[in-house]
DNA sequence: CCGACAACCTGACGGC
DNA sequence: TGCCGTCAGGTTGTCG
């Protein structure tokens, strides 16, 4: 269940149990997720402090003292687990700090991926050099999103989950936040005026910021083997609700494109 | 540029 | 109990 908000709260818990501690001792339990692991991430990690944790979009950022920033992304299934019980198949790179704590990055898919480079250099890393801003942050407005959207006559749904124009939402909170503003899945990103874009950053920042909030007992849940659905799937309003009531009243309804679902309702939403 | 689709993987769940 | 089809939070690439 990684998005955006999974994945700050797990920076947050990652933080708090490695920041300004040394890194102890690193080992890759198989070669590769979505693509290989680089081949010196032991000897470069080994040994370090970790300075800084941070997350761009979907991915979690470890700063180290050598200058150097491990990037994980969790993919479809990935979670790092604090001090697990015990290890399991899944649990395909450890990382131990001299607190004694030790972390695990657990994906049974295999989706995500770990990739390590000078700190310096990850602003030029070619999947952060194309994203768009960080919809938290201070530039993603209206403004942008009406530059960006012009002339565009794909789904707005479809755009929004395009990572250029603005990074860190999926699937959930594109539904969620469409719902939230009043716009329709389907209308076209370049046809929606001002006055309801800005309706639909308020949307996104504001269901953003409750699922973190949530997102802080999925992080407690995290550091117990057993973590299932987080605390913010409650409070869901259309997603995975198809055929039960919209906060308006109407019914939520579901459907597909590109391969994926799309829920929503055709009362409020326009 | 657009939409559809497949690929990468495993696990959960429903139907029979 | 088990087998089979379907679906799942993401990303990347191809094809018409």
């Amino acid at each position: 269940m990684p998005e955006l908000p999974e994945v700050e709260t797990t920076v947050r818990g990652l933080a708090a149990v490695m920041e300004g501690k040394r890194i102890a001792g690193v080992e890759a339990r198989r070669a590769d997720l979505r693509r290989p692991f680089p081949e010196d991430l032991r000897q470069r990690l080994t040994g370090a402090t970790v300075s800084a944790l941070g997350r761009r979009a979907k991915y979690g950022l470890i700063e180290t003292d050598r200058g150097d920033t491990m990037i994980f992304h969790l993919g479809m299934s990935g979670r790092w687990r604090i001090d697990p019980e015990e290890l399991g198949t899944h649990d395909h790179l450890i990382v131990g700090v001299d607190s004694g704590h030790i972390l695990s990055l657990n994906d049974p898919r295999r989706f995500g991926s770990v990739d390590l480079l000078p700190t310096d250099d990850i602003d030029a890393w070619p999947p952060f050099a194309a994203m768009g801003p960080e919809p938290l942050g201070p530039d993603f407005t209206a403004r942008h999103l009406q530059q960006a959207l012009a002339g565009r006559i794909a789904s707005i749904k479809l755009l929004l989950l395009d990572q250029r124009i603005v990074a860190g939402l999926g699937n959930i909170y594109v539904c969620e936040a469409l719902n939230m503003a009043g716009i329709a899945p389907g209308r076209q990103g370049g046809r929606i005026g001002l006055k309801r874009l800005e309706r639909l950053v308020e949307a996104i920042r504001t269901v953003l910021l409750a699922a973190i909030d949530a997102g802080g007992s999925t992080l407690r849940d995290y550091a117990r083997p057993d973590g299932e659905l987080g605390y913010f799937a409650k409070q869901w309003r259309v997603y995975g609700r198809e055929g039960l009531e919209c906060p308006c009243g109407g019914i939520v309804r579901r459907r597909t494109e590109g391969g994926r679902s799309t829920f929503y309702c055709a009362d409020c939403q326009r």
